[in-house]
DNA sequence: ATCCCTATGTATAAGCA
DNA sequence: TTGCTTATACATAGGGA
């Protein structure tokens, strides 16, 4: 027999140029993502500085750096002879985050924000829409008509799953006393991630629009 | 007993600087090794050019490019005139590749991530849209601490579960009333409000939606 | 393009050679 | 540093929404 495949899960696939256009695509997002959370893992665990520069097929470019590309090629070309155009606009300039490993961890919540900030896009379109004039969450919810309410709520949802999703891979680690706890506050974040689902609605406050520290912002 | 480990076989490990330098060398090896390989497969999977450069923890360079790196830097660099590279890393994406050969081959070259003005053009673009109004999210993830995010995941949950109570008694009770104003009176809000007081360092209002370039904006 | 899900294919953390 | 082995943690191909 045959014997067909009733799998859904993963199939191996031959190292060959996919036909697909399709499923190219497809297949380019989802490897891109996953090398370059890979890079910056590599960067963070070795400490290694990477540059590095991707043209999709279709010649769209993307480039990572940690800390950043121009460093890192600037480096690299004072270690060898032949830059024919060695003058380069160099802005960079020490983040806020002198620290290192500070830097590493964030890196690795950007990766995975990168998702995030796609959604948080629609998001943000929408929350504008149910916001109408005041600034951001301000005004009082009672206020809001109930359609309103519900993109607010959709738009919470995608927030919220976003944010988990970061959260989640910067401090799930259970008993975290390690050099690490520098940084690391504590040991609730795992808990936190698989916690993150919506429905329990039980007795949060909510007091969105004054965390005390949004109005400053605005 | 304290239930032993079945010891052999691979363990998980927290992403943050491997302080055993013996281990972090191997591990450097091996995840080189291992990012090379996927890199080259996207590239054969999916037609794309890549240049990379990597510096070991002993400064060390590395470079892998394909077709080589000269080659992209060149086309990376003539795509954009002057980076944005603000205070983040711009990791737009990653895609390696390796496919091909040279890998430790010293190459030189100005890598420039003046792409990323390109995604930057992009993010800017999708935040005027939707910025105007909201701009209390507008601190950039990357910028939280670690702690401030804990903080940050909190308020969302808080949030969230509180719209999603909120809408809920809105389909109850067609009669709005103000519940909100009132609900954040509760311990366990006024106690999360009070803490969630950061630094100016980064504005903690939570919101995700540059990859660092963006903040500015409101 | 992104999310979810499932069943696998793979990459790899430790050890030891 | 590179290989081999084991047992596992992760990544991801397909397919659907």
């Amino acid at each position: 027999m045959v014997s067909e495949k009733p799998a859904t899960g993963r199939r191996k696939i031959k190292i060959e140029k996919i036909s697909k256009k399709n499923h190219l695509q497809v297949t380019f997002s989802k490897r891109r993502a996953g090398l370059f959370k890979k890079a910056s893992e590599l960067s963070t665990l070795c400490g290694a500085d990477i540059a590095m520069i991707v043209f999709s097929p279709a010649q769209k470019a993307f480039s990572f750096g940690h800390p950043d590309v121009d460093s890192i090629t600037r480096r690299f070309l004072s270690g060898s002879p032949s830059p024919p155009s060695s003058g380069l606009p160099q802005l960079i300039e020490t983040r806020r985050n002198a620290n290192a490993h500070d830097q590493n961890v964030e890196l690795t919540r950007i990766l995975d924000h990168i998702e995030a900030e796609k959604k948080y896009g629609e998001v943000l379109d929408r929350m504008r829409r149910a916001d109408r004039s005041r600034c951001c969450w301000e005004s009082p919810i009672e206020e809001l008509e109930l359609h309103e309410l519900e993109q607010l709520r959709g738009a919470l949802e995608e927030l919220k799953k976003a944010v988990a999703k970061q959260v989640n891979n910067i401090l799930i680690e259970p008993t975290s006393s390690l050099p690490f706890s520098a940084v690391n506050g504590g040991g609730d974040g795992g808990d936190f991630a698989a916690k993150l689902e919506i429905d329990n609605a039980s007795s949060a406050a909510l007091h969105f629009n004054n965390f005390g520290y949004a109005q400053k912002i605005c």
